[in-house]
RNA sequence: GGGUCGGUAGCUCAAUCGGUAGAGCAGCGCCCUUUUAAGGCGUUGGUUCCGGGUUCGAGUCCCGGCCGACCCA
């Protein structure tokens, strides 16, 4: 429900005193939203939110050129102005409140308002010319009081420019709102280049608006927000405070960006499949469960897009990709979210090594696009280097086996069971539990000693099938499977395979990993491959991972927005 | 799930052996028309995460809980 409302014709404008747009050339803008799109509604917005419904705005019939609601006419045309939820206790929050009364009184209101700018900061800062007039908005971040002028800093999540605020160019009206201005307010100015003394290209302010008040103060300036968990609860404060918080998102955007248009450049379609699936197959990992109310249905969020990729195969998509969230009910680590972004490929008539040639194709031309450059430097909170990881093509490729019989001695796999359990544990000081079967003592070894010390690209091939079970056998070596693992930055990164296509055999393999939970078998997609999947290659590549090898996160956390928390309290 | 560490003003951090909870920034007041972590003088601000306990006295010691970080599983 929408609701009407009436404006005010009291107010004066922060600008001065004309109706008209005080845009100084260039085609007419509104100060004031005009209302087409603007729909929202008193419950959902809150104390000044009455807008107007499409086509009935009239512009303020005043010599001022802002708005000024009184009344909504849907809230029994009692003022809504005021009805703030007062936060008695801290005084900060008080006397902000008080401010935005004050400049309601003077019939300035902060909410609610659009306005026409010259482009973020980062165009603003590249549009600067000595004595042309600019518009910009952004929110206050720096407030350098000098008695009758004032510096002042805005910023956007693109840059910051420092604006110049002088009594005799505002006027009496405008200047003694300054005051009433706080760091962390939304402002608009108008102004005009130019340099100061030292060189800072700044913007000396005709005229000014307030686009909205700050209720709460901003985090410290200087040290920025620092603590972790108020980091990732209220991220837009670490956005708005931390440099290299923006720095990170902003290379996560582009690898995002960039990874579309490499898949795009190679006639890749982009695709997206189920989340929601009865059978949360194509992985082995707990899912979470849901429920379809309407359908009296119960569903799992999806643990991996795979047996929906290959479904596409089979319809005649021969290179299809889909980036999106997976998600799984497991432990939360520094490399483990419970949903977490991936993408997945499949390319019909390639195989496994083609998919390595692509993936490897793919992180380097990422890594020029992000950081212009092959070798991506990590740095500690100081500053320093703490390693350089080197993406120069050709990648090593190397055989499971081998690479475990170079850290675990030649005779490795020419013992027993139970003597590779003790050298794991004597020799490497690994803790093997007695409950690890004999693969994954071996699987432990190779985490530990190589996985997690390999920084530079790894293409681990050759994988015993165990470690693998859907992926298809090699044709020489039955006891190996066609796949890779790629490994960067200690951790795993992408698995690629040439993908099973028999659905005989695929029917046998998710039998035996079923057990006796049959009903976790996904019939559909066994009765999409018996109507013919092409031979493909696949790979999984998880974006986030890829995003802290660009950025050095030592976190995954870091590398998402809003990672999982338990609540507060 | 286990271990270690942490939670003090809006933010960043101090607080000695258990002895009146402090500083910087932000805020507020005054001064200052090219500052930029502006500056000068003054000043407000605390459920020390929560709940118990020990003690003449607890931010500090003990027990339990909540939340987080790291390591392990």
């Amino acid at each position: 429900m929408f609701n009407n409302f009436t404006i005010s014709s009291k107010a004066p404008t922060l600008f001065g005193r004309k109706t008209e747009n005080w845009r100084t050339s260039g085609p007419p803008s509104l100060d004031v939203d005009s209302g087409k799109s603007s729909i929202m509604s008193c419950a959902t917005v809150g104390e000044a939110a009455c807008f107007p419904p499409p086509g009935r705005w009239q512009r303020p019939p005043t010599e001022f050129g802002h708005a000024r609601i009184s009344h909504c006419r849907s809230c029994s045309g009692k003022p809504i102005l005021n009805s703030p939820k007062m936060d008695e206790e801290n005084e900060l929050i008080a006397l902000r409140r008080k401010k935005l009364e004050t400049l309601r009184a003077r019939g300035v209101e902060p909410f609610g308002k659009s306005f026409d700018i010259d482009g973020n900061i980062s165009e603003i800062r590249e549009k600067f010319k000595e004595d042309e007039t600019l518009r910009a908005a952004g929110r206050i971040t720096a407030h350098r009081d000098m008695g009758q002028s004032h510096f002042l800093d805005l910023r956007d999540a693109t840059g910051r420019i420092q604006i110049y605020i002088q009594a005799k160019e505002v006027g009496p009206e405008l200047i003694e709102l300054v005051p009433l201005l706080d760091l962390g307010d939304f402002l608009a100015v108008e102004g005009v280049c130019f340099s100061t003394k030292t060189g800072e290209p700044t913007l000396r302010v005709r005229r000014f608006d307030l686009l909205a008040k700050s209720l709460r103060p901003l985090p410290e300036k200087w040290h920025g927000l620092q603590d972790i968990e108020a980091r990732y609860r209220q991220r837009y404060l670490d956005l708005v405070t931390n440099e290299r918080s923006r720095e990170v998102f902003a290379k996560r955007i582009a690898i995002m960006r960039e990874t579309r248009r490499f898949f795009e450049d190679r006639g890749f379609q982009e695709v997206e499949t189920p989340m929601l699936q009865t059978i949360a197959g194509g992985a082995a990992a707990e899912p979470f469960s849901t429920h379809h109310k309407a359908l009296g249905l119960d569903l799992y969020l999806r643990i991996a897009p795979e047996l929906y990729l290959k479904r596409l195969l089979v319809g005649g998509f021969n290179k299809v990709f889909e980036i999106n969230r997976n998600f799984r009910n497991e432990g939360i680590s520094r490399k483990h979210n419970p949903e977490f972004t991936m993408l997945e490929a499949y390319w019909a008539y390639a195989n496994f090594e083609k998919i390595a040639d692509l993936v490897e194709e793919l992180i380097c031309h990422l890594s020029e696009k992000i950081s212009g450059s092959l070798k991506i430097e990590h740095h500690d909170a100081e500053g320093r280097v703490i390693r350089t990881i080197n993406l120069t093509r050709p990648w090593r490729r190397a055989r499971y086996v081998d690479l475990v019989r170079d850290v675990a001695g030649d005779d490795w796999f020419k013992l027993t069971a139970q003597q590779r359990r003790e050298r794991a544990t004597r020799d490497f000081e690994l803790e093997i539990l007695p409950t690890l079967a004999d693969f994954e003592v071996t699987q432990h070894v190779f985490e530990k000693l190589i996985e997690e010390k390999t920084f530079d690209p790894l293409f681990v091939t050759h994988c015993p099938k165990e470690l693998v079970p859907l992926a298809r056998q090699n044709v020489v070596d039955p006891a190996l499977v066609d796949v890779f693992e790629l490994i960067i930055n200690g951790v795993e990164m992408a698995p690629g395979y040439s993908e099973l296509n028999d659905p005989d055999v695929q029917r046998k393999r998710l039998l035996e990993q079923a057990g006796e939970e049959t009903q976790k078998i996904d019939e559909e997609f066994l009765l999409a491959l018996e109507h013919g999947m092409p031979p493909a290659g696949g790979f999984g590549l998880g974006m986030d991972r890829l995003t802290m090898l660009f950025t050095g996160a030592e976190s995954i956390r870091d590398v998402i927005l809003f990672p999982l928390l338990k609540p507060k309290k």
